[in-house]
DNA sequence: CCGCGGATCTTCT
DNA sequence: GAAGATCCGCGGA
């Protein structure tokens, strides 16, 4: 790890992930998202995120059960799951709860901090600093996170998440964005007065 | 600024 | 074969 990943605190350990999905969500809001290869460190503030419950939730990849693809959903906690939407975007999960059950947490928005420059040229149809990662797939696009990405270890691998300042953030919680089943739910959590959320 | 629809492909039925 | 945890460009106001 660079000295650079290090100002943003000790990276958070499996057993952040090993709890309630929804306790998750909420500690991730305010972390630091690091993305490092080739000596290159992209980093962003968590400044939204949604959570996808194991159990009782139809809106959830686990909700139809284990398949090819959904099966890391209900393994060891702290690793990535990345998935394509609509044929071309990527979205980024952290897989959460004990071995054996299912829970994720999806970002869907983060607050650039670090690479910067790298941001704008993966994503060079950004007219401002906050298009370049107010999107799930926006923010997959600029830290170059796609499918090779996905089962990465988040405790050991190139992409992980690093504790950040440790002050609280404040949070206002409100409904899913972009799903149909179980739209009601209260499961996004966002940082309060943000200038970088999805909308 | 807003609403609409096209793009494009993995996954499961 | 259809749907999908999205983004972008276009047209109109």
């Amino acid at each position: 790890m660079s000295a650079r990943a290090d100002a943003f605190g000790p990276v958070l350990p499996r057993e952040f992930y090993a709890r309630k999905t929804v306790r998750v969500a909420r500690d991730l809001v305010g972390r630091v998202l690091v993305h490092e290869r080739e000596g290159e460190v992209t980093a962003g503030r968590i400044v939204e995120v949604e959570a996808y419950l194991g159990q009782g939730d139809r809106a959830a990849h686990s909700a139809a059960g284990r398949t090819p693809r959904t099966a890391h959903l209900f393994g060891e906690p702290g690793y990535a799951y990345v998935y394509v939407i609509y044929g071309m975007h990527h979205c980024l999960n952290f897989v959460c709860e004990p071995d054996g059950t299912a829970g994720c947490v999806l970002l869907r928005a983060v607050e650039p901090m670090t690479g910067v420059a790298g941001m704008w040229e993966r994503r060079p149809k950004a007219r401002r600093e906050k298009d370049l990662t107010s999107g799930p797939a926006k923010l997959t696009a600029a830290f170059g996170i796609d499918l090779g990405q996905n089962k990465g270890d988040l405790v050991s691998g190139p992409v992980r998440i690093h504790a950040g300042a440790g002050k609280r953030a404040r949070l206002d919680v409100s409904e899913r964005i972009g799903i149909r089943e179980d739209a009601e739910l209260p499961l996004r959590f966002t940082m309060r007065g943000s200038q970088f959320l999805s909308r």
